[in-house]
DNA sequence: ACAATTATGCAACATTGTTGCGTTTATAAA
DNA sequence: TTTATAAACGCAACAATGTTGCATAATTGT
């Protein structure tokens, strides 16, 4: 049945990812929960939101794992065709960008699920 | 000076990737070099090859590096315009398709060093 | 208030990647 | 061919990130 929950945790921790200006890993966030729970916890709170697709997941050139804010996640299918993720070389930060479309041109034996677009750079800081 | 040697090693590592038609981890890539040399070595190995742009990084939908060879990297830039990686949310490959084109449209702040366009989902197996 | 089950903490482990340092080996020059 | 030198290697130890099992705590519907 999986009756969803909305705990202490979980608020917090949601709270912490909507109100930053980029992406997060999980290092950062546990970082700023101030030990209201355990580094286990905000992993499993990380997969509970993107499994209620609350948050997505995005890999930087590096190959940590951060999470952002769906906002934009009201199309089905949760394909995002006009975002964009700008991996800044420099300070690591990773940054969403929209307004960017993209025409794909795969074999049809590929099932598509969600389109990563990532730039590497430096960003302006 | 820095002079490049060409060991055995290397040339082992370099082969395996060059003959597998899916981009590698470096576990993968240690399996296969059969003990010759060690894992450290091997990590050693795949860094002097992407500094050399005899093989390119690329990063799968878990955050696991890749390594493929770097067939059409001719052009200038090392920017791949038409190239895309499938990542295979099943069987967890990762394989290399051409013929995209992608337009960007990114704030001028913003300095592009390399694209990466990545699409999830699975794969014909 | 109670029962059911979701969520948590803790400890331990797994995987992936990195660093330091002494030794070996490939290459260029003698 | 021999030798010098810097590149490459092996080993051990460490670091960061992510996962699992299990007992305990907390939330929600009744």
């Amino acid at each position: 049945m999986a009756i969803i929950r909305n705990t202490i945790a979980k608020k917090a921790v949601f709270e912490i990812i909507q109100s930053n200006s980029t992406a997060m890993s999980q290092t950062e966030i546990f970082a700023k929960v101030n030990n209201i729970c355990d580094r286990v916890t905000v992993y499993r709170i990380l997969e509970r939101l993107v499994k209620e697709v609350k948050i997505h997941k995005i890999v930087n050139i590096n190959g940590v794992i951060n999470y952002a804010p769906c906002n934009s996640c009201e199309h089905e299918q949760h394909v995002h065709h006009d975002h964009l993720h700008f991996s800044c070389t420099t300070c690591k930060k990773l940054t969403c960008i929209s307004d960017n479309h993209i025409e794909l041109n795969i074999p049809s034996n590929y099932k598509v699920a969600e389109v990563f677009l990532t730039v590497s750079g430096t960003c302006p800081d």
